[in-house]
DNA sequence: GGTTGCGCACGCA
DNA sequence: TGCGTGCGCAACC
């Protein structure tokens, strides 16, 4: 649960904003609170995150840029015009404790959302939307404490109000059949949105229970500085559109750009386009690329159920086989060659980049998830904050590179939501997870793990990840750094993905293979801004990723990593890094590295990042935390999901240190497990 | 330079 | 026509 204080002070500053008729966007909201009180930005957006999560605050895309809603308030707008629905707010809602402020009106829940909502879906209809949705206008806060509130919400109505969650944690509503919330408001603004980059403190989260999971994940980059950070920025293309925002708004708004372009949505594809006006929730959603990849949406969705059974399958057989260590980690052969075993998938040419792809998006979507050591598996109530994280680095990364191209200025990042998700499989996930959470709720003692939280994560993240993740169309933008090829899968059997090896070429930049590129592609996408690929915009929040984040922990990381540290890469900041242990124990990767085996390349730690920066993936070498430990220097990547995306150009530092790599796949294997 | 106030336009109901 | 929203500009500190 967000803190009652920071609630108050964003709840505050939101109010303020708007009264002031200026838009109530992540940067000004941990400015003014910064400002004010004198909070962390960081913090601030961990805690904004939160409340998003809780639904005390929605976040919602209006006219192309993302911007924050008191739930309450919106609520209450929504209750005049729709109607009241008693029962949400029943008091339910108020139990939060904010309720009392914001509680009185609050639970329509769906005032912004609704917006959003319909924006997506269709303009108007609201019917449709209602239906979807429910309608039930949830306060908010109440999320946590109702389970079914939650549940209904995600579900149901997620589609609009979720939209704020959507948003936010990106995740559960989305998951919902239609887009999810996250509803990228395309319209007309063309501007992507700014993505609320919600980073997760990994500190705060720790103690909320809920988001924590999510958030730490994705908290990894924090890449901001500052305070928000980083974000993304956008870049905007508008077409005019005011983009200036100040720097403040610009950050934040300056991702819509492209909006139009090219969004993956399917979401979009039926939807008119959307008007400026309305908040939608975010999800991409984009008009003329969806229909473009509608056809190999359709057909990767398929994929994507059969993929997700194919790993639920291999999970339980390995569950079955290795009671006591636990499932065995899946990797993209496992489950390739599961799907070739299936029937009917024989008919279908599944190669390895396809089914790459697809899972990706499933990863993205929340349906599958990604061990840290880049193992396939099914997303788990403990999960959730992996789900999420992978959403945030995305958009962290996303951000990066928007800022990059922008300015330097940190902001959030926005995520790209991507509406591939299929309601069928949504709905399943969905159902699935809401009994877990009721469980949950019942049982009471994960009251940590909100339940609200985890579905809103799941749903969410899954849109935004889904976008992202499966729009290999995108041509890299970015040069690929060459790299040798990397053996290393060979042991740990990171995932594929991770360890796919690659050619070997010179780091200096060769060439790659193809499928290297399409890896690439795919990583590329991820970390591409909205801008670049699609018009969409994400949502999530992620944030970024302080410090800690994620914690689990996992002890062995920390033997192995923990050291004392030093970043050797300019860019690392020293709140980023946070200790050693920490990181490890985040989630993040660590590459050991001895200084001389570097050979052929000769490289140091130093060199690779330099290296990615001169090619142009500075995003990448931020990513990099570097250590030096009795003349041996440590890579360390934040996270799973970043360092599959970095495991390309890393190959040949993956490759020479590959022993290294092992080990410490397997501590977090093991913490995996403990997770799961 | 940053913050605040507000006119105005926009889109929806 | 009313309302919510927020851009953009001016004023203020």
């Amino acid at each position: 649960m967000s803190e009652p204080k920071y609630r108050d002070w964003i709840l505050e500053t939101i109010d303020s904003l708007r009264s002031r008729k200026a838009r109530p966007d992540l940067e000004r909201i941990c400015r003014m609170v910064r400002r004010r009180h004198g909070s962390d930005p960081d913090r601030t957006r961990a805690e904004l995150e939160k409340l998003i999560q809780e639904q005390t605050v929605l976040k919602v895309s209006y006219k192309g840029s993302i911007s924050y809603r008191n739930a309450a308030k919106v609520q209450r707008k929504s209750r005049k015009k729709s109607e009241l629905t008693p029962d949400r707010s029943s008091g339910s809602g108020e139990s939060l404790g904010e309720q009392a402020k914001h509680a009185t009106f609050n639970n329509n829940g769906d005032s912004a959302h609704s917006l959003t909502d319909q924006e997506e879906f269709g303009d108007k209809d609201p019917e449709s939307t209602g239906a979807r949705q429910n309608l039930d206008p949830h306060p908010p806060a109440q999320t946590l404490a109702p389970a079914p509130a939650v549940q209904e919400r995600s579900e149901t109505i997620l589609p609009q109000t979720s939209g704020n969650s959507c948003v936010s944690c990106g995740a559960t509503d989305c998951t919902v059949g239609s887009g999810c919330g996250v509803k990228a408001s395309a319209p007309k603004d063309k501007r992507l949105m700014p993505q609320a980059g919600g980073k997760c403190d990994s500190s705060d989260h720790s103690k909320d229970t809920n988001k924590d999971d999510v958030c730490d994940a994705a908290s990894q980059h924090n890449t901001k500085s500052a305070g928000c950070g980083e974000t993304h920025s956008p870049s905007r293309e508008d077409n005019g559109d005011k983009a200036k925002k100040t720097c403040a708004s610009a950050s934040s708004s300056s991702s819509s750009s492209s909006g139009d372009v090219g969004n993956n949505n399917h979401l979009s594809r039926n939807k008119p386009q959307p008007t400026l006006t309305k908040p939608k929730l975010l999800r991409v959603g984009t008009t003329r690329a969806a229909s473009e990849n509608e056809a190999s949406d359709q057909a990767s969705a398929d994929l994507g159920d059969r993929l997700v059974e194919s790993v639920r399958s291999l999970t339980e057989r390995s569950r079955a086989t290795t009671a006591t260590r636990g499932p065995t980690p899946l990797g993209l052969k496992e489950i390739l060659g599961y799907l070739s075993t299936q029937s009917g998938l024989g008919e279908e040419k599944l190669t390895r980049s396809r089914v790459k792809a697809v899972l990706e998006r499933e990863v993205a979507r929340g349906r599958l998830r990604r061990t840290h050591l880049g193992h396939i598996a099914l997303p788990t109530r403990g999960m959730g904050a992996a789900k999420p994280s992978a959403r945030l680095l995305k958009s962290a990364l996303q951000d990066r590179q928007l800022a990059k191209k922008v300015e330097v200025k940190p902001e959030e990042q926005p995520m790209v939501v991507d509406s591939t998700v299929t309601g069928r499989e949504r709905e399943e996930e969905e159902e699935r997870k809401e009994k877990e959470v009721k469980i949950e709720r019942k049982v009471g003692g994960e009251a940590q793990v909100p339940p609200a939280a985890g579905t809103a994560e799941v749903k969410g993240h899954g849109d935004t990840m889904v976008a992202k993740a499966v729009p290999p169309s995108s041509p890299s933008p970015t040069p690929t750094p060459a790299t040798l090829n990397h053996t290393v899968k060979t042991e740990a059997q990171p995932s594929d993905e991770v360890m796919e090896p690659q050619k070997v070429s010179q780091p200096a930049g060769s060439e790659v293979n193809q499928v290297e590129e399409e890896e690439e592609k795919m990583d590329i996408n991820d970390q591409q801004p909205p801008d670049t690929q699609d018009p969409v915009i994400m949502v999530s929040d992620a944030p970024c990723l302080t410090s800690s984040v994620a914690t689990k922990s996992c002890s062995g990381c920390k033997m192995e990593v923990g050291v004392s540290s030093c970043l050797l890469t300019p860019t690392a900041s020293p709140r980023d890094m946070g200790p050693s242990e920490e990181r490890g124990m985040n989630g993040g990767v660590f590459v050991k590295v001895e200084s001389g085996s570097m050979n052929p390349v000769d490289w140091t730690v130093a060199d690779v990042v330099n290296y990615f920066t001169s090619v142009g993936f500075a995003e990448q070498a931020l990513a990099f935390r570097t250590q030096e430990i009795d003349g041996k220097s440590l890579l360390l990547m934040q996270r799973n999901d970043v360092l599959t995306g970095l495991s390309i150009r890393l190959g040949p530092a993956l490759k020479i240190y590959e022993r290294h790599v092992k080990v410490l796949q397997k501590t977090h294997f093991q913490d995996d497990e403990a997770f799961c």
